[in-house]
Parts: C-alpha cells; sequence; structure tokens
DNA sequence: ACGCGTGCCTGTTGGC
DNA sequence: TGCCAACAGGCACGCG
C-alpha cells in the first residue's frame, strides 16, 4: 500500500515520463474515481505539466496552459492534477495505442513536447483510489488538503511535541493524517519498534525524549526506503512497474508470531486503532 | 472537540 | 481438493 516512501517514488519515477507534456481526452471508466470536488475531466486539455511532486500520500501534478493551445482553454485552469493511489492505485505511462486493462479507472491522452503520442494510466484493484482535478479555489475547499499536517521529513528535531497531546494511541496519532501527512500501517509500525515504543501507549504520555526518537525512527525509516524505492507487499509497483526492497528489512510488520530481529522474543500481534499491529513486547516499552 | 466503530472494495489466504 | 469466511487498510462518515 502506497505510504510516503513508496509515493516519493511514483513522483520521482513518473516525472521524466510526463514532464512537458500536454493533455488531450481523458477517458474515465470508473465514475467513482473522480473526487466529488473535481473539476471535469475535460478541464484538463491543453494544459501541460510543469512538475510531479508528493504531499503526504498525494501524488501532485502541476499544470500550467500550453502556449499553442491559447484560447482554446477556459477559465478557471485546473492548475493541479491530484491522484490518491490508497491501497491498489498504480499510475504509468504506455505508447498511445495501448489498451486498458481489467483494472484500468482512468486514461489520458499525451502529446510530448516533440509532438509525439502516449497514455497516461489509472489502475486501481479496489476503487479505492481517486482523482481530482482542482485549482486553488477548490484545494481550499477540501478539508483532508487544508487539515493535512505537516511533511515528517520537514519537522526539526522537536517537531512531534505539542503534536501528540490526545489519549488515544500513538500508533493511532501517527496514522493521523491531520497529526503528520503520509504515514501508514507499515512505517507506523516500523517507526514504532525502532523507537522503542509500544504502538498503544497514550500519544500524550510520551516524554520530550520519546517524542524526539520517534521522530528521529520515522524521519531514518522514511529516507532508508525512498532509497530503497518503497516496500511492495503485493500491489505497489514505481511508474516503470517495478517493486521496492524495503520490504526485505522490516522488523516487525507482517512478522506477527515470528522471533523479534533483535531480542530473539517472538512478535506479539494485536488491533490498534482497528488496524493490524505487529510489536516486540521486549524490545517496546 | 475528540475518538471510536463501520463501510467501502476485490484479490488472496487459511481453515475445515 | 474445494469452498467460503476472514483479512488486507486509508479515509469518509455517523455516533456517543
Amino acid at each position: 500500500m502506497p505510504e510516503l516512501p513508496e509515493v516519493e517514488t511514483v513522483a520521482r519515477t513518473l516525472l521524466p515520463h510526463v514532464a512537458g507534456c500536454v493533455f488531450g481526452h481523458a477517458t474515465l471508466l470508473k465514475e467513482s474515481t473522480l473526487h466529488p470536488l473535481s473539476m471535469p475531466l475535460e478541464s484538463l486539455a491543453g494544459m501541460r505539466v510543469d512538475h510531479v511532486w508528493r504531499r503526504g500520500k498525494l501524488l501532485l501534478f502541476n499544470l500550467s496552459p500550453d502556449e499553442s493551445c491559447d484560447g482554446s482553454i477556459r477559465e478557471p485552469l485546473p492548475e493541479n492534477l491530484i491522484v490518491h493511489l490508497r491501497m491498489t492505485g498504480r499510475i504509468f505511462t504506455s505508447d498511445a495505442n495501448q489498451e486498458q486493462g481489467k483494472h484500468t479507472r482512468c486514461v489520458f491522452d499525451l502529446k510530448e513536447p516533440g509532438g509525439s503520442l502516449k497514455r497516461l494510466f489509472f489502475d486501481d484493484t479496489r476503487t479505492f483510489g481517486k482523482i481530482l482535478v482542482a485549482n486553488p479555489q477548490i484545494l481550499q475547499q477540501w478539508p483532508f488538503w487544508r487539515e493535512l499536517g505537516p511533511e515528517p521529513l520537514e519537522l526539526p528535531p522537536n517537531g512531534l511535541e505539542g503534536l501528540l497531546k490526545g489519549k488515544r494511541a500513538i500508533k493511532a496519532a501517527l496514522l493521523d493524517q491531520k497529526v503528520i501527512a503520509g504515514i501508514g500501517n507499515i512505517y507506523a509500525d516500523e517507526a514504532l519498534f525502532q523507537a522503542g515504543i509500544r504502538p498503544m501507549r497514550e500519544s500524550g504520555s510520551l516524554d520530550k525524549k520519546e517524542c524526539a526518537r520517534l521522530l528521529s525512527a520515522l524521519k531514518d525509516i522514511l529516507l532508508r526506503s525512498i532509497d530503497q524505492c518503497g516496500s511492495s507487499i503485493r500491489d505497489y509497483r514505481d511508474a516503470n512497474g517495478n517493486v521496492g526492497a524495503f520490504q526485505n528489512t522490516f522488523f516487525v510488520y507482517g512478522r506477527g508470531g515470528e522471533n523479534c530481529r533483535k531480542c530473539g522474543e517472538p512478535l506479539q500481534k494485536c488491533r490498534v486503532g482497528g488496524r493490524a499491529t505487529v510489536f516486540c513486547g521486549n524490545c517496546q516499552k
């Protein structure tokens, strides 16, 4: 499931395929894939891709009107195309005559700067993913965007202090995108293990030292995962169809009942915040 | 205001 | 071997 490192990898691998390309016709194959706040897909026609980047788990395309299409583009301009891959979303380019697959939800025709044609596919087996064509005004109306928490990799060392005040489990707080952006089940479990903190601890009970240790662990794990092009459990692929390698370094995620790689004790499995959770009762306090 | 439980969705897994 | 319930989980939503 794509979390911060996976979406970062998708953005990096997709950019060279779409930079400078101009949107043409787009086909929506599943109605619910288009976000309710979205501008119509047709409004993308004539817009050029300036950049592809990541915020939290969101993939964002920065767009501006292509000069050769002046006059044919209607205001307001769709300045962003935003994709949330959720669980099983995949985004990739192909040649212009590539047909849709079983799980294709949206197809965008693109024209390269040189004039040749290609296609951008959004496939999503479980259809949780969303596409949003937006401008700054729409973004301001979108609660998820407006309330999205800070980027973990941009926080100062003491940046978690004050974000973790509540009574709920620390893991639930880490998964809350309003608290901190981009963390999902894998990196929450892995970071809590590396920091030696039990997932079910009240988030407000962490002292300054633990907050600093947790953020340090989070950053370390996220950066190392980005280095390895993310984690592929089952569905995740980058824009070139390649799997990541970070899943080979997991200490706890998906290892319930197996032995802790640090102390050898069997890892415990439970549910925290409604999610499958694995931790070491010996290494995590 | 906060935090919890549920539904969405489909392919894979594991138990009988 | 075959069937089917359980499971995977990010987020919107409704409730207390």
